[in-house]
DNA sequence: AGCATAAATAATAA
DNA sequence: TTATTATTTATGCT
């Protein structure tokens, strides 16, 4: 997200398969792990099924219809969108990220790369895949109107405002600090709790937490060095 | 590999028509010179190359045609190249290699990385464009044949899974976060004897602090920002 | 569903 | 070309 010189073409697309890796030294035996065969192929998908409380998820399947719900289509889909995002010289932390400007549900970068390999639940994918084609389709006609309408679009460089820097109040940082000292790791429902009753975003929140545990690392390395 | 969820038929390729966007690249960094090495057992490549050391690559280059090349056309293909690529789910990687087997001269990922991105001298593309277009063709009909054909081709191995993702003790990770603060570049026979002593893959190892290394670049930038 | 980060691909340096 | 770095994708957790 550099240099975002005028060649903001279709340049910078991403690798799609795995390549021989080019690693030297092979050392010992590799730990060839129970294949997960996260594909399309129909080599003896059975025997795998590890007993997974949860659904199992699209590739893993090999109905064409779950609940009702028609799985070539979201295969189908899932590979044109792939394409479509290639095709436009985006990744798939872009349009994560631009999902998140725009309204409606955000998805992260994870979520599109399992929707993209179908790695995924029928339901959720069901669920997922309309916010993809809505957005790709705006995308693809910004596209088509020029660059800058896509560039914009997305979000990337041009309107890419940080977020202010958050200033803690001497009595918030007390709580936090108190908090803290009893649990480095307050779970998700600690978390809120805290920036509702304080009146901060939640992932302000988040955040401070992820900062104090660094802080405090950093001393404690520091102290084992000698250095304080 | 793993793309083969990715592949698409060549026919739902949009061409992405037009698009020879005439944005040159008011260039941010000053390219190196485009020297290669003249090792290579093809004397007419060396002739070729030596000949004008600092000759300004493609993307330099704002006229159409030069020397009697038509760099349009040649510009063209490349982004054909790369959506047709990507398309058929390979990396450049694995199309370097196939060319190696195939009989004709043979590119490295870097050489085709550089094509694609123009980022060679005219007459270089010049003669690696033929070469690619061949092999593209023959990739392309080879696909339509059915799967076999293609992997065959490439000389791929079917089924090529990604590795699967290691998890460190929190005792392995003491051990190299220690390492790395003492040296963030350890060498091949620190890195060995970390593996060992560990027991890990030393190929594991030695990704580890290359994505460390990263890791710690990225919070420096951000730092620097004012972000953490 | 998302974070953190391992692994893989693309780009650049040597 | 090969070796490394920079970027992106994918996955083990929870």
């Amino acid at each position: 997200a550099t240099s975002a010189t005028s060649t903001v073409t279709a340049s910078q697309v991403a690798p799609l398969s795995n390549a021989t890796n080019a690693s030297h030294t092979s050392h010992t035996s590799q730990k060839r792990s129970p294949s997960l065969s996260p594909r399309c192929d129909d080599s003896s998908t059975a025997d795998l099924l590890i007993d997974s409380p949860n659904q199992p998820t699209i590739n893993q399947t090999s109905s064409n219809v779950v609940d009702g719900i028609n799985l070539d289509e979201i295969k189908d889909f899932a590979k044109a969108f792939k394409l479509r995002r290639l095709s436009l010289g985006l990744t798939q932390t872009q349009v994560g990220q631009a999902l998140s400007v725009t309204e409606g549900p955000a998805y992260s970068q994870s979520a599109i790369c399992r929707f993209e390999k179908l790695d995924i639940t029928p339901k959720s994918a069901q669920k997922i895949k309309p916010v993809l084609e809505r957005w790709m389709k705006e995308a693809e006609d910004r596209y088509k109107s020029g660059q800058n309408h896509l560039t914009d679009f997305i979000g990337i460089e041009p309107s890419k405002k940080r977020k202010r820097r958050t200033s803690f109040t001497p009595q918030a940082l007390e709580l936090l600090n108190a908090h803290f000292e009893r649990n480095t790791h307050p779970s998700g429902t600690e978390i809120t709790g805290l920036a509702h009753q304080l009146g901060y975003e939640r992932e302000v929140i988040r955040i401070w937490f992820c900062n104090k545990r660094q802080a405090l690392k950093n001393t404690v390395r520091m102290m084992s060095k000698g250095m304080v």
